[in-house]
This record gives structure tokens, C-alpha cells and sequence, in this order.
RNA sequence: GUGAGCGUAGCUCAGUAGGUGGCAGCACCGGGUUGUGGCCUCGGAGGUCGUGGGUUCAAGUCCCAUCGCUCACCCCA
């Protein structure tokens, strides 16, 4: 019986890698155009502190975190808990008070695996901490779409407001009013989220839940004056940018601690799995785990759905592994020279590679193209004995004796500089 | 947690009324080229047909169980 990774968890093979890398390098390069700083925490939190952020009755807490039985410890199934119990232990809001911060890393919540879902998933999380100007929500949500943009990812912007502590209650209670009127064309999941959770009622995907919530009273229209005037705010800052968004009335959040603005990029193109990055405003959240009173907005997006997307969406050239130079040794007693030589040809910083097998000339060319090589070294005996070997140019497919003499670096150093010439253009 | 589909070579897959596992494609190794890659050509290696039972003279094929994977529901990035 062969050992096998677990459900849901999985490598992430060499060919996929260089995709990912590339996902990565992007969101790096654009973070920091807008002034953000990494920042790595650990992947075991208390669980006490995703009760308390996430919502105790949210389903990632109810039933889907990967808590150690005995411990009061989970692996963290999302980032931004950690990153705000991070800011609030090292007071990091005393020496600046606005932090811009982004993470990337793994994340893990026990649900069945399907497209686009993995038990451990990846996230890219962004999280600006300390500002409550609508202008951010939209300089926010645009860095979001820069992204997307330059991984050359088509999605849809949806756009919706949350309300806060003061108009969302009074419209929870008429909403589960208006729910309970109409208890009988509702889905049973429904029905249980009437009570449980009525806003999910408004996001529920059945034709006959969505024919009732159509005329269910929109929060939209009872925000508060400050909920309102921000939300106006966001839009018409979106528009400023250039950024393309609908209104999604119906939009909710999994986890609780969302106020005000929310947002998510959409795609059709996985499955069921629509969602490819979503964030939100989460006013309450740092002064709820102990901080201070202090605003927040975030996002995270899924790395493997950014992936999936990349190779369906557009199979953009990821630069292919390569090499600039295969040391092909013929017979072995070549074998000990060239591999000193390639030893020292990558301490000049040559990418070398080497075969010391001592097969024949034609299998080691053969691997020499497999790995992407640009020059081959061909240290045949003959030509070794009497001091030199053959540069061949993979490409050109020139061939040229060079000399094999004086110090081993001294050769691998001249070697080098060689091969760089030789290979501009 | 619920439902459906699928498990044959490293990968993608054939396998026809149960009758010896495929000249299958890709990849790998070797020859054609006594020391010259990609293309071509010839050959080679590689399998407990997921696992365990059962039916049968005979099971990859039929039956049962079990494990695994995939997709969908739910939920979410």
C-alpha cells in the first residue's frame, strides 16, 4: 500500500511551481507599490482567538477548523485574525498609525475537498490598519484589481455595504420578519438560516429563495447616515480609479467580523468555486480582540484558484527552467575534472549542470537540451588529454575548442565569461 | 455532514458476450550515427488491473464489501 498525501492536502509539483512563483513575485512587486510590508505569523493560534474574531456560530468556527484536541490550539483557517492579534501584541499602530501589511501562506479548514477547495489552501492577504477614509476601501480595492489585471485574469467586481452595529440589527430584525412571513417558500436550509444566520438567506442560489428575496427589504436602503455617506464615498472614489464594479445587494459575509464596505472578485470560470479573492471593512474587529480602537479593511485572495485561473484563462508564458551550461563528460576518466569544473563554474554563478554517469555523447546532449541548457562542455578524452574541451552552442549549434589550462577557477572564470558573450545576441 | 461519478504502466487512456494484460500515445533507456540533442526509425524496460472476499473450469471484465480520488451540495479565498 503506497503512502499517499492526505485528502485535501497536495504537492504542488516543479511545473506548477514556476506559476505560482511567478502569482507571487506579482503580488509582491504590486503590495509594495502601495506602500505594504510583509509581515509572517504562525500558522497555530489559539483557537480562542478565531472564536472570538471569526464568530463562534460562523461555520468555519462551528465546523471546520483543525483544532488539536487537547490543546486550545488551531491551524489557522484564515490570516486576518492573526495578522490583527499580531498588530495588537506588538503595539505595532504606536510607531506608525496607519500600517499597511500582507501575508502569504497557508491556511487549512476541514471541508470536502472539491475544485478550486483544498483542506490546506493558500492565501494572498492584505490588510490596511488604522484608516477609516472611504478613499482607502477604494485604493484597497483597486490593488486588488491591479493585480488581477497583471496577471492578465478576467473578473467581475461586486460591491456591496454591510451596514455597522447601529443599521444592521434594526434590518436583521425586519429581514427575519419578512423571512418568517414567508417561511413556507423557503428552502430548508433556509428556514434554519432564518434564525441562524438570516443574511445568508439573501445569497442562497435556489431559484425559489431567490424569487422571495427579491422583494426582501434591502439594507442598502436603511444604512445609516454615516454607513451611507461612505459607501457613496467608495463608489464614487472606485469611479475615480477607473474601476469597473456592480452593486451586489445581496452579498454576504461567512465571517462576522464584516462591516461596511465588502467586495468580491468573481469568476465563472471554477466551477463552483466563484470567488477568487474578497475582503471587507472590519471596523470593530481590532478594539473586539483587545486593541485599540483602531479601523480596518482587508482582502485575501486564493492562490491555487489565482493558478487555476492563470492556466484556464490564459496560458501566459512562465519562463521555462533553463541552464546555462551542461558539462557532458565522455568516459570516465573525465569525469573527477569536470566535475571540479562545474563546482567551480557555479561558484562564478554559471547555472551548471552535470551528468556523471559517463554515458554516451548522445545521451548526455539529450539531457543537456531536457534541462534548457545554452552551452553544452564537451570534456571528451582525447581533446582532455591534451588540454582542451568543446563549446557547443545549443542554439547555433557551433561548436568551438577552448583551452583547458591554469588554475581550475581561473578556467571556470574565463569559461563564463564566454558563454556570456557568446550568448547575447 | 449529503449526493453522484471514477480507480488498468510515471502521465493520458484502450480493453470488445467473462478465455494468455496493450506493436496504444507521452515520458524513460538503448541502437541506427565506432564521440554530437530536438525530427525520424528500430528495439527495450516498466503492471500485486486500488484492496479484500464471492460466483465460475476461467474475473481487468459479473456480485459484495472496503479504501482512495474527482465533481457537486453545504460553506468559502
Amino acid at each position: 500500500m503506497k503512502i499517499q498525501a492526505i485528502n485535501g492536502f497536495k504537492d504542488i509539483l516543479p511545473e506548477a511551481v514556476g506559476r505560482w512563483q511567478y502569482i507571487e513575485r506579482q503580488a509582491r512587486d504590486i503590495f509594495a507599490r502601495f506602500g505594504f510590508q510583509e509581515i509572517r505569523m504562525p500558522i497555530l493560534e489559539k483557537t480562542e482567538l478565531f472564536v472570538r474574531s471569526i464568530g463562534e456560530a460562523t461555520d468555519v468556527v462551528e465546523k471546520e477548523m483543525y483544532t488539536f484536541a487537547d490543546k486550545g490550539i488551531t491551524m489557522r483557517p484564515e490570516a486576518t485574525a492573526s495578522v490583527m492579534r499580531a498588530f495588537i501584541e506588538h503595539g505595532l499602530h504606536v510607531q506608525q498609525p496607519v500600517q499597511r501589511l500582507y501575508t502569504i501562506g497557508p491556511m487549512f479548514r476541514h471541508e470536502r475537498p472539491q475544485k478550486g477547495r483544498l483542506r490546506q489552501f493558500h492565501q494572498l492577504d492584505a490588510e490596511i490598519i488604522g484608516a477609516a477614509e472611504p478613499r482607502v476601501d477604494a485604493e484597497l480595492i483597486a490593488m486588488g484589481q491591479m493585480l488581477l489585471d497583471e496577471l492578465g485574469l478576467t473578473v467581475s467586481l461586486e460591491l456591496n455595504s454591510l451596514g455597522c452595529p447601529i443599521c444592521r440589527p434594526p434590518f436583521k430584525e425586519r429581514l427575519v420578519l419578512f423571512l418568517a412571513e414567508r417561511h413556507q417558500a423557503l428552502c430548508d436550509d433556509c428556514r434554519r438560516r432564518t434564525h441562524t444566520n438570516p443574511l445568508r438567506v439573501l445569497d442562497c442560489k435556489k431559484e425559489s429563495c431567490r424569487a422571495v428575496v427579491q422583494e426582501a427589504p434591502s439594507l442598502l436602503e436603511v444604512l445609516c447616515p454615516d454607513c451611507d455617506r461612505h459607501f457613496t464615498e467608495v463608489r464614487s472614489a472606485l469611479e475615480e480609479l477607473g474601476i469597473v464594479f456592480s452593486i451586489n445587494r445581496f452579498m454576504v459575509r461567512g465571517l462576522d467580523y464584516y462591516t461596511r464596505t465588502t467586495f468580491e472578485f468573481l469568476t465563472a470560470d471554477l466551477g463552483a468555486q466563484a470567488a477568487v479573492g474578497a475582503g471587507g471593512r472590519y471596523d470593530g474587529l481590532i478594539e473586539q480582540l483587545g486593541g485599540p480602537s483602531l479601523s480596518g479593511i482587508g482582502f485575501a485572495m486564493g492562490l491555487e484558484r489565482l493558478a487555476l485561473l492563470m492556466e484556464q484563462q490564459q496560458n501566459r508564458l512562465i519562463p521555462a527552467k533553463s541552464m546555462d551550461i551542461f558539462v557532458a563528460a565522455l568516459g570516465m576518466t573525465t569525469v573527477a575534472f569536470s566535475g571540479q569544473l562545474t563546482h567551480a563554474l557555479r561558484q562564478q554563478g554559471a547555472k551548471a549542470a552535470i551528468d556523471y554517469s559517463g554515458r554516451s555523447l548522445k545521451a548526455q546532449l539529450k539531457q543537456a537540451g531536457r534541462v534548457n541548457a545554452r552551452f553544452t562542455l564537451i570534456v571528451g578524452e582525447d581533446e582532455w588529454a591534451r588540454g582542451e574541451a568543446i563549446l557547443r552552442d545549443m542554439q547555433t549549434q557551433k561548436q568551438q575548442p577552448v583551452l583547458l589550462s591554469g588554475p581550475i577557477e581561473e578556467q571556470a572564470r574565463s569559461l563564463f565569461a564566454m558563454i556570456q558573450t557568446a550568448a547575447r545576441p
